[in-house]
DNA sequence: CTCCTATCCTGCGAGC
DNA sequence: TGCTCGCAGGATAGGA
């Protein structure tokens, strides 16, 4: 699910339900997701002002003043507003807020991550993060500079979260489709003009994406309960077999970057 | 280093 | 209708 466009979207309205309110109380229902969840975290949010809400790569951050909780959504992972009636399968955190609404982090596939990182620590899931795709550093120039001598696809390289953060596997093959780039293109043999294409595929569409709430693939919403809208702007994530939406011919299928893939073999090079 | 595969887990759709 | 199979947005450990 949740790539940089849904991750941003889930921190726009957790920011906008919980800056400024008080956790008053928490209640933890799962040991584990990818990891053991800290035995601590119940006790050491209970209480907590909460300042903001922040994101890095897909990581949310929501900033207490006593400690920062660290969430990754994984595969399935959302987050919802909640009344305390409102409980169902896979309910992992409950968030109690002084304005008597709930926040609940639900993930049936538990790919996701929970963790405290204390105030002034950091944490080792943010230690070898990439660098940011909407940052102005994040240019073609960069790109070509960073890929040299790289022998996998050009998709694994932008999917790789040591290189760039954000991108998972519909945005990257939404943006190799409009760069006009096959996905299993060694990365080291794109030209600069190719990569200054990516580079602006990449920016647009997860712009695009963000300004869509996200793309709603399963049953992801935002923490508001919002659908995201830009899965009917897929071109072609999930359309292998089906005709391209600029040439009409059949879109090709097939793994790459460890990942199931569609392009198109005519206006992709 | 770099690259690739398997793995964690549940749900869902396709096909029989 | 009901079953099995394969695949799904991510990260990461381990092997080649």
């Amino acid at each position: 699910m949740p790539e940089l466009p849904e991750v941003e979207t889930a921190r726009r309205a957790l920011d906008a339900l919980l800056r400024g309110r008080r956790i008053v109380a928490v209640q933890v229902d799962c040991q584990r997701l990818r990891r053991a969840l800290p035995r601590n975290l119940a006790a050491r949010l209970q209480g907590g002002l909460v300042q903001e809400v922040v994101r890095r790569a897909k990581y949310l951050l929501l900033r207490c003043d006593r400690a920062t909780l660290l969430c990754h959504l994984g595969m399935t992972g959302t987050w919802r507003l909640a009344d305390a009636q409102d409980r169902r399968p896979h309910d992992h955190l409950r968030l109690s807020l002084d304005d008597g609404r709930c926040l609940v982090y639900r993930d049936p596939r538990r790919f996701g991550l929970l963790d405290l990182i204390e105030p002034g620590g950091d944490h080792p899931a943010l230690a070898d993060l990439g660098i940011e795709p909407l940052d102005a550093v994040f240019d073609g120039a960069w790109l070509h500079r960073s890929s040299r001598r790289r022998r996998g696809s050009i998709k694994g390289f932008i999917m790789d979260q040591r290189v760039l953060v954000g991108v998972g596997n519909i945005y990257a093959q939404e943006a190799l489709f409009r760069a006009r780039l096959r996905p299993g293109r060694p990365a080291g043999r794109l030209a600069p003009a190719d990569c200054d294409r990516l580079v602006a595929a990449i920016r647009t569409i997860l712009r695009a994406a963000i300004a869509a709430g996200g793309s709603t693939v399963s049953d992801w919403h935002s923490a508001g309960g919002d659908q995201g809208w830009f899965q009917l702007q897929h071109q072609v994530y999930g359309r292998a077999g089906e005709p391209c939406l600029v040439c009409g011919s059949r879109l090709r299928g097939g793994r790459i970057g460890g990942r199931g893939t569609a392009w198109c073999g005519l206006c992709q090079k």
